[in-house]
DNA sequence: GCCAACGTTGGC
DNA sequence: GCCAACGTTGGC
């Protein structure tokens, strides 16, 4: 398995509106980047992701997990465009802040710094069980 | 509101 | 294929 990382602006999709969809999940759309679309492509059925509010919050709020492999964008006609679709597993008992991972030393290389534009990143699995552990939420 | 980072576009 | 111009993202 492995684990990723996906932004979203809360006031255009956010963690809240992420549960509500439940086990249907819903699709990562709109993403117009090649890089994150690539990571879109890699990504296998049960795969764990961290789901982060950008701008406001700037926080990792909660865990989705892949539920349907890449396929078509279906908010755009143009074939370039892939997503994967993703469902709540649970949030994060405190959500772990963009400070926070700024600060600690182990989190140096992590996506969300190094490549902050990038919208869906992968995360490694010492990243995964750190910052986890910092939300004192369950890895799993 | 500003700005750094960086991806995309289009002229050459 | 290069590079300047421009647009977007996202933190501050």
């Amino acid at each position: 398995m492995r684990y990723w990382l996906f932004k979203s602006e809360p006031n255009k999709w956010s963690w809240d509106q992420q549960v509500a969809r439940g086990e249907a999940g819903e699709e990562w759309d709109g993403i117009r980047n090649y890089q994150a679309r690539n990571n879109m492509r890699e990504m296998a059925l049960g795969d764990r992701g961290f789901f982060y509010h950008s701008n406001i919050g700037k926080e990792i709020v909660g865990i989705v997990e892949v539920c349907a492999l890449s396929h078509p964008d279906s908010t755009i006609e143009d074939a370039r465009w892939d997503c994967v679709d993703v469902k709540a597993v649970r949030p994060f008992a405190v959500p772990v802040t963009l400070a926070q991972i700024k600060a600690a030393p182990a989190l140096a290389e992590i996506s969300l710094i190094r490549q902050s534009r990038l919208s869906v990143a992968p995360i490694t699995e010492e990243e995964w069980g750190l910052v986890c552990a910092m939300g004192e939420t369950d890895p799993s």
